[in-house]
DNA sequence: CATGAATATTCGAATATCATAATGTAGCCT
DNA sequence: AGGCTACATTATGATATTCGAATATTCATG
């Protein structure tokens, strides 16, 4: 049953703090601590999140010292993030010629 | 906050029955009687399930009669739906690769 | 080994999502 | 108008998610 694969794949993506990680991630690794500075959320709410981000396989966790440095873990992710975008934009625009037609 | 919008956009891909939603309308435009045979699910859930891939304009309804014609809103939706099944084929051969070097 | 720093996990209440069942509506056809 | 077909919507109980608070773990250092 691949379909429910790809149902747990997206569901693990349809929350805003773990998109905002995932493009924080971006620009390179980050421990915890960064990304709590970063999303300005709580401990407990990065942890959670990115053990959610994890169990998928979206990113890695390195250890060093008492920090741990997050990776995403398949550069596609970003690919996935940017169609969304232009899904959303192109909606936008065809919204907006909607609007401007019942003037 | 277009991170709300990105985390919606894939909430609405996080259900089995919308992704075999949104692969059955590959084939082209299906009613949603056709729909439901061929998931071979309930008319209400089918429908409610359809309403939510509608709200956010995942699919074009189209009434002829009595019965109304979905499709695909976009087709960079079955990109998505590409670059997911990439993604979880690397890492099911990097979980394998992992396996048998433990042997 | 006691302490502190960084992160993880567990718990609980609030909220959201889902499936099923029931009801509502819109467009034929006679 | 009345009935039928194809969908849509609403109601409700069950299950899942989420957040913040509390607690636990892991590692470095004195």
């Amino acid at each position: 049953m691949l379909r429910h694969f790809k149902a747990e794949f997206f569901k693990t993506l349809g929350h805003p703090t773990r998109i905002r990680i995932l493009d924080a991630l971006r620009d390179g690794e980050l421990t915890v601590g960064d990304l709590q500075q970063r999303l300005k959320a709580e401990q407990s709410a990065v942890s959670q999140h990115l053990a959610a981000l994890r169990s998928r396989d979206f990113v890695h966790a390195r250890r060093v010292g008492t920090s741990v440095w997050y990776s995403v873990a398949d550069a596609a992710i970003w690919e996935l993030l940017d169609i969304a975008r232009d899904i959303y934009e192109r909606q936008l625009s065809s919204n907006r010629a909607m609007f401007e037609a019942l003037q």
